[in-house]
DNA sequence: TATTGTTATACTCTATAACTATA
DNA sequence: TATAGTTATAGAGTATAACAATA
């Protein structure tokens, strides 16, 4: 009856994490976004815009500008996609992977930090269990 | 190297909370923020409304329109507080400790529907883990 | 002078509709 | 006819400034 309700307990730890992270990726001139952006494309190359903005959870009409000043600032290229001429593959540049593994650098500082009084075997055990939470049915 | 960022499995596990969340707390006319000042006022009673407001973390001039609304309908009440009379104490009426019992047993029946696949261990383990991480400075 | 609740205003983020070029 | 990318517009959510009453 008096137990604390999982998603605020959730959200607040969420919001912790992201208000330590927002200035680590500023810093380095990035949005929650672009960070966003930026990791799945380290992860998952050579993608059209759409599959992006679906996999991400980001609306693809947000995507544009998004990738527009990325693109500007040499981060990812936009190529047409032989396969189809309307579609177009986002890809990181070398800059832009580079850029990458910089910031999650930061961000992995940051949360080793903040989880340093947690017993390894705790977080490994945390990480199992967000993974698993987190697998089922990516929805849309 | 290959380690996935916390920060976005935790984002993806507060998404699908929410998002499991929103509809069960719309179907009582609930908005989130509502039910977090429900469980806030149900959890510590007679605050006033900036106090109620840096609780939960949420802008005062916003939350006087959401108590507009909740007081219209008669699930709380704004009595001027005899110490300071600029100040105006927030209270949950009975219909409001009511309703709020309601959706809070919805919620709890979804988590734990969505943590079934967790054996009671895990789950006190999470749980146990998400305290410790959001009990140190709660900032504002 | 500072603070509580309030209002008004501006700004950001997000969602929807409509257009083009391809399919 | 439908889809990928784009643009424009409207709406929701959020932040900031200023005011009246009280401390």
């Amino acid at each position: 009856m008096d137990r604390e309700d999982l998603g605020a307990l959730f959200a607040r730890a969420t919001r912790r994490l992201v208000d330590a992270e927002r200035p680590l990726l500023a810093a380095r001139g990035l949005s929650m976004w672009d960070y966003v952006v930026l990791s799945h494309l380290a992860r998952e190359p050579a993608g059209t815009q759409l599959a992006l903005a679906r996999a991400i959870g980001y609306d693809k009409t947000r995507l544009i500008g998004l990738l527009d000043a990325l693109e500007r600032e040499g981060f990812v290229t936009r190529t047409p996609d032989p396969a189809d001429r309307r579609a177009r593959i986002v890809s990181l540049t070398p800059a832009g992977a580079t850029l990458h593994a910089a910031a999650q650098a930061d961000v992995h500082a940051m949360e080793d930090e903040l989880l340093a009084h947690l017993s390894p075997t705790a977080r490994r055990r945390l990480v199992a269990t967000l993974t698993e939470l987190t697998s089922g049915t990516p929805d849309d």
